[in-house]
DNA sequence: GTTCTAGAAC
DNA sequence: GTTCTAGAAC
């Protein structure tokens, strides 16, 4: 076959959406009796996508007519277009050809056409995503001779690079019905054989494949290169056919609930109305059948009714963050519940669910009460999710205070127990006792209260329609909600096993996020653990004994000697789960016992200043040449996620006291370019905003972590943070900690390395301009911006 | 937060 | 054999 022989068709017209071409379409993909596919190949140059697409093309033994469209070479030595790539594709799936899109199709907006094209074709469109390590890319584009798009040398890292930094993971909701993700050469040669082995009429399962991350760019290096990595990948991700199990030339043998109608690969279960009463039987039969209620959560849709959320928006978030969790987890049941059988936002999730082809035994909506599902509609779940205030109170109306009426007092109890308030976008678990009729009479033993983002102006934190951060906090919402369930179950299946963590089978064995779980778990269960992780109770002997030029010492125990942080403690007991859910640990308590107690560490040339409110301190393990800490003296105020409106007059004078530092240091060393800002989560309790000068020049920054904490969003600019409060009043500070283990990147350039000592030997000598963003609202400080006002 | 160290990567 | 990371302990 030829390799180019998407190029080579002539005169069937651009794609268009007529409708007269679409009943052709129709028509013809009957005549042939098949279905055909378009593959968009998503990866930077040296990826692998002509040869992916070449292996394909080559080694079809199915007998499924492929051709490759390369935008590299389909302009006859001249650049090639994207409107030629699309008018070859066309013909091509005209003339009865599957078609592999063979161009980078890293941005979302780039493979839209593509997409488009394909609906309009009636033909399944796929996406297989290169995930390869960057190093990996930049090491083939820059060493490879005679590339056909003429990119190799030392370019070829440079636009590797950038091409990556934009990179948007193909989702579902683009419209692709499947996406593969291949994350080494093993993956790529199964998806290149699972292709191979595709017969003329068949059809693969849709869903996600393989995928590890979703952001834009890729975790760490490193974790990449581990062996084994992928096939516990592939374990968790859903019903897959291996070359192993299909013949050339036979029909692959597609799980059980596929099948292939109108065109669309559905789960058939997905067809049936999900919100009649027959379904709600069928779903209350099942769960009878087994120990399934107490791998159910039921949830109402948290965003909508009073918080006046989208629906539309809502819907897909709703319907992405499910598909993706139980992606994760195996065995577990999720079920949207609404009062109305006309719920909108049921039928637009139920439908939306069915495009994914999402499978309804794990996922379905249900009419009915949330605190009646069981005697009232025969659903077992053991976990109910509340669309909660943000005071955690009851009352209010809606689901909130039909669930707290329904539980009665003890809900409220436990619920003060666990936490105080709730942040949107966060999920507190709150276990029901057993006196609760809740529990008695429905069998719920949880009940997670989240909060989602609002946009009714009548509520607090109103968002005033701002639905990019709204969408944001809604998937945090979602994804705490689900994670936090997930903590449960294992914690279920743990006691079911007998130990403790033996809860894995429940997850269908290894997963890819079985240390994930196992942090989750930690969290869930992190009110009894508490109390064992609490540092030890001082005695007479340890009250003495700062060392390290009399500065409080992270290994020393006497740093939790005080009473101040017993006190402390207390409150953070009491408010454990959600706003001050950190423990901190007798290494942590450094900076707070400073800020309580100067005075003791007075002999020290670390403290650079002392007032009432603020001390400066310099970093004792300082990761740039300049590295100060102001540190708040407010008792109580542990880190960022505690910050509200009445602390901006002492945030913005601590933002002053650094960019006077800042200053003063640019005094001595006019090259210097400083940043100030809050670590996310900071290891160190007491809030403290780092000043630190942007060389990164030091022996003290060793690892991963500490790079990350300093130059992903991890770290967060103190001008945001106070206009942030300003606007909303709290500071969303991102907890996800697995931006603390992405891929290393250089903070001006953005160029990816694959260590700490190539990092440093890089940044040591890039000259790049630093990112847009950081230029803009005084986020760095240099000499050339030291007269400006600041705040 | 750091230190220590096993074991993976080179 | 040396370098480097990541997780446990503190």
């Amino acid at each position: 076959m030829n390799p180019d022989g998407g190029g080579s068709s002539s005169s069937s017209p651009p794609p268009s959406t007529s409708l007269g071409a679409d009943a052709d379409a129709e028509a013809k993909e009957e005549e042939r009796g098949g279905k055909q596919v378009v593959v968009v190949l998503v990866g930077p140059p040296g990826s692998g996508k002509s040869t992916f697409a070449d292996a394909v093309v080559a080694g079809s033994t199915a007998g499924r007519p492929w051709a490759r469209v390369c935008q590299d070479t389909i302009g006859n030595g001249k650049a090639g277009t994207k409107i030629q790539c699309l008018k070859a594709t066309s013909d091509a799936l005209k003339e009865g050809r599957s078609v592999l899109i063979d161009r980078c199709n890293l941005e979302r907006e780039q493979r839209a056409d593509f997409v488009k094209l394909g609906s309009t074709l009636h033909v399944d469109v796929h996406a297989v995503a290169l995930d390869l390590p960057a190093k990996v890319c930049i090491s083939r584009a820059v060493s490879r001779k005679g590339h056909e798009g003429n990119l190799q040398g030392g370019k070829a890292a440079l636009v590797v690079n950038r091409m990556l930094q934009k990179k948007e993971t193909p989702l579902l909701t683009e419209g692709f019905s499947r996406i593969m993700s291949c994350n080494d050469d093993g993956d790529i040669k199964k998806a290149v054989d699972l292709y191979n082995a595709l017969g003329p009429s068949d059809s693969l399962p849709s869903g996600i494949f393989g995928q590890k991350s979703k952001g834009p760019v890729q975790v760490g290096i490193m974790k990449f290169l581990k062996k084994g990595d992928t096939s516990s990948v592939e374990k968790s991700s859903g019903p897959k056919i291996t070359l192993s199990e299909s013949k050339p030339g036979q029909q692959n043998p597609l799980p059980k609930h596929e099948k292939v109608e109108d065109g669309i690969t559905c789960p058939v279960e997905v067809e049936k109305g999900l919100n009649d009463k027959n379904e709600n039987e069928e779903h209350a039969k099942e769960s009878d059948s087994d120990d399934v209620g107490s791998r159910t959560l039921a949830f109402p849709s948290i965003s909508t009714a009073d918080f006046q959320f989208d629906l539309d928006r809502a819907s897909d978030i709703i319907v992405d963050t499910a598909a993706d969790f139980l992606q994760k987890f195996d065995n577990i049941r999720l079920v949207l519940v609404d009062l109305s059988k006309k719920s909108k936002i049921l039928s637009l999730v139920k439908e939306k669910a069915s495009k994914k082809s999402i499978d309804c035994s794990r996922f379905f909506t249900f009419v009915g009460d949330i605190t009646q599902l069981y005697t009232k509609g025969g659903l077992q779940c053991s976990v109910i999710a509340n669309a909660a205030n943000w005071r955690l109170k009851p009352g209010g109306g809606g689901v909130n205070a039909a669930i707290f009426n329904a539980a009665g007092e003890s809900l409220h109890h436990a619920t003060k127990k666990c936490a105080d308030a709730l942040r949107p976008g966060t999920s507190v678990v709150v276990p029901l006792p057993s006196i609760s009729p809740l529990h008695q009479r429905e069998g719920v033993t949880h009940v997670i209260h989240v909060l989602g983002p609002n946009m009714n102006p009548m509520r607090p934190d109103y968002l005033k329609n701002d639905y990019i951060k709204g969408s944001k906090i809604l998937r945090e919402a979602y994804n705490s909600l689900f994670e936090n369930f997930a903590s449960i179950v294992q914690g279920h299946m743990g006691k079911q096993n007998g130990k403790s963590g033996a809860g894995m089978s429940a997850f269908g064995g290894t997963s890819p996020n079985d240390t994930k779980m196992k942090r989750e778990d930690s969290h869930g269960s992190e009110r009894m653990k508490k109390h064992k992780m609490l540092p030890p109770i001082m005695t007479a002997k340890q009250q003495h004994g700062c060392t390290k030029a009399n500065m409080p010492n992270y290994h020393d125990k006497s740093m939790t000697s005080s009473a101040a942080p017993n006190q402390a403690r207390e409150r953070d007991i009491k408010k454990s789960g959600v706003v001050t859910n950190k423990t901190w640990g007798s290494w942590a308590q450094a900076l707070y016992e400073l800020a309580m107690h100067p005075e003791k560490y007075k002999n020290t040339d670390s403290i650079l200043e002392t007032s009432d409110e603020l001390i400066v301190l310099k970093d004792l393990y300082p990761k740039a040449k300049k590295h100060v800490l102001v540190i708040s003296r407010t008792d109580g105020l542990d880190s960022l996620a505690d910050v509200r409106k009445e602390h901006l007059p002492l945030l913005r004078r601590m933002h002053s006291a650094g960019v006077k530092w800042a200053q003063k240091f640019l005094e001595e060393d006019a090259s210097l370019v400083f940043r100030l800002g809050y670590h996310s989560v900071p290891s160190m309790r007491q809030l403290h905003l780092h000043i630190i000068s942007q060389d990164f020049d030091s022996t003290s920054l060793k690892n991963k972590k500490h790079w990350n904490s300093f130059s992903t969003p991890f770290f967060r600019d103190s001008v945001d943070v106070i206009e942030e409060i300003e606007q909303h009043g709290s500071a969303t500070a991102s907890s996800d900690e697995k931006i603390l283990a992405m891929e290393l990147r250089c903070h001006r350039c953005r160029s990816a390395h694959p260590n700490i000592p190539k990092l440093k030997s890089h940044i040591a000598n890039c000259k790049s301009s630093f990112p847009s963003h950081l230029l803009q609202k005084n986020r760095l400080i240099s000499s050339s911006t030291m007269h400006m006002d600041c705040t």
